[in-house]
DNA sequence: CACTGATTTCACGAATTCGTGAATCTTCTG
DNA sequence: CAGAAGATTCACGAATTCGTGAAATCAGTG
């Protein structure tokens, strides 16, 4: 019995669709939300980098409106944009290509109310007590981070652009 | 009416609890468990950062089963340690002096993971559809990351003894 | 401006998480 | 080695999260 095209594109799809679900494992344990990382390894694992709505849900076996979900959830987080063609009423999702640098610089809002947090312990614990010099240790760990953070950023995308000046 | 010593101590108790649920809030409000986040900001803001369950139970106003689950999800992410004055039947928990290199360091084994998930997913799509490019460009952020990550914090703790050689 | 395809919203049910109280286990003291 | 103080485990109930189906809303098209 011959592999015939219409059977290796189903092994294919087979192969992908168990792909996402372990990759998506891999998020939620570090504390991604299911659904939103399920469409987004889809995402990343599709070849344009951009699904529809009814593909995503086809893909990944779920109702339109928990596409709807995830999709919101990653769009709020910077992760995946909305995009419609014109003249067309689907839209289509697609993965950001820098992605990362973008998670990354979220995580800097987060340190910044984080900042915010230990300011006003130490200020509330008096300065000079141990509790208030251990946070304040922390306050300056989180701005050199916040400082450095960006510099490695510029550093990698300088080095990369460097290796693929053809991009 | 004067303020005396008591009245004083119970305002400031009063305030810390307050500091406590707002700072843990925060944290809590970027994914971190609520219990652990609360046990975590009690110690951090506790004078010597050591507290018995007794006393992270009553500040907290918890059960000794919460602070136990807390405590217990703390250690495995090595953000506090156990200890026991010895002859004595009371654990006491503390937070480490390095917590936040440690906290660091572990999003280093999580990045491995997604390393070892992106390198699965170029073998699969094969290496030159679009999609494996892409997951290609993430493993290398990631590796480049996860490269730079230590030498950061290695200049970070330089800088610091520099700053404070008394230390 | 009615029609149709597509997305979002909402209420519900299922599943999971979370904290407690009670019981069990551990470890020091006499 | 019995007793007591402390910590942990476990089952339960409360509260939250999660995904679905159905209804409502939105946006193009003729």
């Amino acid at each position: 019995m011959a592999t015939n095209r219409t059977d290796q594109a189903a092994a294919d799809q087979e192969e992908l669709r168990d792909y996402i679900e372990r990759f998506a494992n891999v998020l939620t344990d570090t504390g991604f939300p299911r659904m939103p990382a399920r469409v987004f390894v889809a995402l990343l694992t599709s070849d344009t980098g951009r699904l529809t709505a009814a593909e995503l849900a086809s893909l990944l076996q779920i109702s339109p409106a928990a596409v709807s979900g995830a999709v919101r959830y990653l769009s709020t987080v910077h992760l995946v944009g909305r995009e419609r063609d014109p003249g067309s009423r689907r839209d289509r999702y697609r993965v950001f290509d820098d992605v990362w640098r973008d998670a990354l610089l979220q995580r800097d809002s987060m340190l910044s109310r984080w900042e915010t947090s230990l300011t006003e312990g130490i200020h509330m614990l008096g300065p000079d007590s141990p509790a208030a010099s251990r946070l304040g240790e922390s306050l300056h760990f989180f701005s050199f981070v916040r400082r450095e953070l960006p510099l490695l950023l510029e550093r990698y995308y300088r080095e990369r652009e460097g290796m693929t000046p053809q991009q």
